[in-house]
DNA sequence: ATAAACCTTGGAGTATAGTCTAGAGTCAAG
DNA sequence: CTTGACTCTAGACTATACTCCAAGGTTTAT
């Protein structure tokens, strides 16, 4: 049984999060002492690192909310349900992605129409297409 | 001389936005009648133009902030600050685009290692491996 | 016995970009 | 002269993922 301090540096998160965790019902401590200190398992270190690497991954919290619970629920979910989970996300990641890479090549664009001189922006292209460009 | 609503219209930004945009430092209308009515000059109108763009484009409120002071002092200010400006953008931007791509590529990898069939998902590669990879 | 270290709760603050609401005042038309 | 459309302010709320703080209770070490 570990108190909230030793699984905070064992998973290598803070206190703070831990709670915060917990309220958002990522992991709830499954006993308490008298005094009300939070016990945690060793599994709940493992928990942690499911919910680390989900994160470094691109899952958002509530999205790994979700996998906890295929995790938990495992032999009732299937292999096709956890890879479609997987690839929801995927298309959602690539669609971030396009946007992205249209928003660099705006950015792209009007850059190398500017001179990028030493003269007075007056006339610079770039002030000027965020002028027109709303048309 | 236009009043807040009319400008929103023709803006087509919403009146709350206008606002918001006002408390932020954007767009401040140069009068007020009596009655403290805003009292927006045509002028206003290529100002939002300028920000819709600029947002479009990816710069966040803060650095169309930046970008309209640029606008605002253009004669003081050389083309090399404006592209500059801009530049810099692109290189967040492309850290962004590369982060997320490994993003993108984790989630494939987790997404190909697993067999997406019909039987329980207590031997699934992506639970096993979100389980694993924190160490 | 007492101080340090740790724990509890609730709530506020951070950044982003607004939206929505309430309660009140203003303006134009019928 | 009243109704409806419009405006004002201040403040709360949305989502995301925490972090920090206050004020108090508990444990551990010396
Ligand atoms: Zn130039
Ligand atoms: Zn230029
Ligand atoms: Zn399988
Ligand atoms: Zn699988």
């Amino acid at each position: 049984m570990l108190k909230i301090g030793e699984l905070a540096s064992l998973a290598g998160v803070s206190r703070d999060t831990l709670r915060f965790y917990e309220k958002h019902g990522l992991i709830i401590p499954n006993q308490r002492t008298e005094s009300g200190y939070r016990l945690y398992s060793n599994i709940d270190v493992e928990r942690i690192s499911f919910i680390v690497s989900a994160k470094e991954v691109g899952f958002t919290l509530n999205e790994i909310h979700q996998l906890l619970e295929l995790e938990v629920t495992k032999d009732k979910k299937s292999c096709q349900d956890v890879k479609e989970f997987v690839d929801n996300k995927i298309t959602i990641v690539n669609q971030r992605l396009l946007e992205i890479e249209k928003i660099k090549h705006s950015l792209q664009t009007l850059s190398d129409a500017c001179c990028g001189g030493d003269e007075p922006a007056t006339q610079c292209t770039i002030l000027g297409a965020l002028n027109e460009q709303a048309r």
